[in-house]
DNA sequence: TCCCATGACCAAAACGTTTTGGTCTATCGT
DNA sequence: ACGATAGACCAAAACGTTTTGGTCATGGGA
C-alpha cells in the first residue's frame, strides 16, 4: 500500500556503502572505487532511484529548472498581432523536449520585471528568444548569477556569446539568389522596426547583397503591430514606384500576405507580376495562396540547441559557443512563375 | 556581499514568536492569535521573507508547480500540420501567468508515456488541453493522486468534472444564427475528425440547429493533417453539389481559408456567392483574404481560468467546476456580402 | 624506518521548511 | 470548586539530499 519512496539510503544499503558513497558515485564527485561506483549504479537502477528535486534543491541550491522567456511585449494586446505565436510554440515546445530528456523541466515564464520575480522562480538559468537591444531581462539574470542562453544575440551585448543563431546573412543570401535565379532584377525588402538580431542581420545581408550586385537597395520599413494591415500599406508604396519592383522580401510571415494582398489589389499577380517570400515560415505562408516561399529556422532545432547549450552548461561542461543553426529554404509557389 | 536568504527564523526572530507560530500564521494552518498573525505577516513583509520553495516541498511533498500538457500529436511531423499552434500559445502563456501570479509555476511539459515521467516532473497537478476520449495522460495523473484540470472535457470520463470549456452549443449556435441573418439558407458544416469535445460538441450543435429549422444536415468530415489541403477538398466536394451551400461553418481555422479557396477556384467569392466562417480564431483568419469571421474561443480567458480553478484546488479549496468560458463572434468580411 | 601524500570511504551537519506532539493558561459547564 | 475543553504557543523531529571534515589504509620517497 504505502509507496514508500527510494531514498539515497536504500541504495546505500543494496550496495553496502554509505550515502556519502553513494552521492558522490552517482554525481561523479568525490573519489570512489571504479568497481564500488559500479555497484552504486547498479543499485540505483535496480530500485528505480531517482533523486529527489526538492532534497536536492534544498541542500545545493541548484534545481535543474530551466526559464523559457518569450519575447514580452508590453502589452498582452500588442502581443496578438505582434508574435509569430507559431514559431515560438515550436521553440518551446523543442526546448521543453530536449531539456526534460536532460531531466531539466522548463518553466514558461510570463514577463518578468524584477529580480525577486525572478529569485521567486527558483530556476537555475535561462532560455531568453530574440532578447531586444540590451535586453534588461538579461541583466536580470546575470544580477543573480545565473547562466542564460539568448536563442539570436542582443546587439547591445556583443560580449555576450552564449546563444543560439540563425545564419541570417546566409539564409538571406540564399534566398535571394533564389529570387534572382528565378527572374528578378529588382528585388525590395519589407524590413521590420525593431532592435532584435534577427531582423537587423536580415536588413543588413540584404543591403550587403544588393551592393555586391551593384544594385540599389529598396527598403521599407514596416511596423510591428497590425503586421498585415502594415504591409498591405507599406507593400502598397512599393508597388506603386515609378520602377516597381519585381520581387519582394517580406521579412515577417504577415507581411508577405499583406505584401499578396496589396498586388493582387492592383491587378498584380503573384507569381506572375511578382515573386513574394518571406523570411519566417509558418502555416499561414504554407496555406497561403499561392504558397509562399519562405526561409525555414527550423525552430525545432533552435529550441533543442538552445536547451542543450543550457544544460550542458549547467552541467559543468564548456560547451562551444555560439550555435549556429542551418535553416531550410522553403521554395514554394509564390517564386515560381 | 553576502546575501543570505532571509529565513522562517528571521521572521520568527522580528516578529518575537516561534518557527512553528510563524509557518502557522502564514499558511492559516493552526491557532493563531489574530494581532500575531498581524505582527508574523508585518515582519514577513518587511523583511521581504518568501518561503524556499525547496524547503517547503522537501518537507510537505508539495512543489506547487503545475505541468500543461499540450494536445500530443504522434509525431512532431504530425504536430506541424494538426495543432492550432496560435491558440495554445495563447493558452499556455495565459496560464502561466495566471498560474505565476499565485506563485505557482507552470511547466511545459512534453508528451508523457510513463508514471514514471511523471512523477519525476515533480508537479502537484496539471492542465490538461484537449484530451481525447480518455485520454491516458489523465490516468497518469490519476494514478499518483494529482488532481488535473482539463480544457474541455473528456468525451469518455464523464465522471470527471474538473475542467474548462468554451460553450460550444451556445457559440455555434450563435454563429449559425448569424450566417442565417446573414441570408444563408443552406448551411454547411466541415466537421473535424476528432474525439475532442469542442469538435464533437460543435458538430453536434450545428445538427441540432438544423433539426430545429426543419433543414437537413450537410456534414463533410475533413481529416486532421494537411489541413487546408483537406479541407480544399471536401469544401470542394460541398461546392460541387447539386444543391450548392451558400454558406460553411469550417471548424478549424485552415478549413476555413480551404474552403476559401475551393470557391475561389470555381469562379465563387466570397461573401457574394458564398459565406464562410471558422469555429476557432487565429492570425490566419484575422489576416485571410477576406477576413474569416470566427468564434474566438478567448484562449487567453481559459487558459487563465483554468489555471485559477487549478491552483484553488491545490490551496485545498473547493472551487466550484466546470466553468464555462463565454466566446466572442468575431464577424468579419467573410460573412458579410 | 618514518613521514606524508593519496585514495577510498564514512558520520554527521546542514539546507529551510512543515508537522508532530506536546505545555500552559483561561474559560466553561456543572 | 473541579474537570474538561479549547486556544495560543512552542521544541524538536522529519523530509532526502549534498557537503564538510574527518578516519584509516596503502604506498612511495627520504
Amino acid at each position: 500500500m504505502s509507496e514508500r519512496r527510494v531514498t539515497i539510503r536504500d541504495v546505500a544499503a543494496a550496495a553496502g556503502v554509505s550515502v556519502t558513497t553513494v552521492s558522490h558515485a552517482l554525481n561523479g564527485k568525490g573519489s570512489v572505487d571504479p568497481a564500488t561506483r559500479e555497484r552504486v549504479i547498479a543499485a540505483a537502477g535496480d530500485l528505480g532511484y531517482r533523486a529527489s528535486r526538492a532534497a536536492r534543491a534544498l541542500r545545493s541550491g541548484r534545481t535543474g529548472v530551466i526559464a523559457m522567456l518569450l519575447p514580452a511585449p508590453d502589452t498582452l494586446d500588442a502581443e496578438r498581432e505582434m508574435l509569430s505565436l507559431d514559431y515560438y510554440m515550436q521553440l518551446a515546445m523543442a526546448a521543453a523536449g530536449a531539456a526534460f530528456e536532460r531531466h531539466h523541466p522548463l518553466l514558461l515564464t510570463p514577463p518578468l520585471k524584477t529580480v525577486a520575480e525572478l529569485r521567486e522562480l527558483g530556476v537555475d538559468g535561462g532560455i531568453l528568444c530574440d532578447p531586444g537591444r540590451a535586453d534588461p531581462r538579461l541583466a536580470l539574470f546575470e544580477e543573480l548569477g545565473l547562466p542564460v542562453v539568448t536563442i539570436e544575440r542582443d546587439l547591445g551585448r556583443p560580449e555576450h556569446r552564449w546563444y543560439v543563431r540563425g545564419d541570417n546573412e546566409a539564409n538571406t543570401h540564399e534566398l535571394l539568389d533564389h529570387l534572382a535565379d528565378a527572374g528578378a532584377t529588382r528585388v525590395a525588402m519589407l524590413a521590420a522596426e525593431s532592435d532584435w538580431a534577427w531582423s537587423a542581420e536580415s536588413e543588413q545581408a540584404y543591403r550587403a547583397w544588393c551592393a555586391s550586385r551593384g544594385q540599389e537597395p529598396i527598403v521599407e520599413v514596416t511596423g510591428l503591430h497590425q503586421l498585415e494591415a502594415s504591409a498591405y500599406e507599406s507593400g502598397g508604396r512599393l508597388l506603386d514606384r515609378p520602377q516597381r519592383p519585381d520581387a519582394i522580401f517580406a521579412l515577417a510571415e504577415s507581411y508577405a500576405t499583406g505584401v499578396v494582398r496589396a498586388a493582387r489589389d492592383r491587378g498584380l499577380e503573384v507569381p506572375r507580376d511578382l515573386l513574394v517570400a518571406s523570411g519566417i515560415d509558418s502555416q499561414q505562408t504554407r496555406e497561403a495562396t499561392p504558397p509562399i516561399t519562405t526561409i525555414d529556422l527550423l525552430p525545432q532545432d533552435q529550441g533543442a540547441a538552445a536547451a542543450r547549450l543550457l544544460v550542458e552548461r549547467l552541467e559543468g561542461a564548456e560547451p562551444a559557443a555560439p550555435v549556429v543553426v542551418p535553416a531550410a529554404l522553403r521554395i514554394r509557389a509564390s517564386t515560381q512563375p
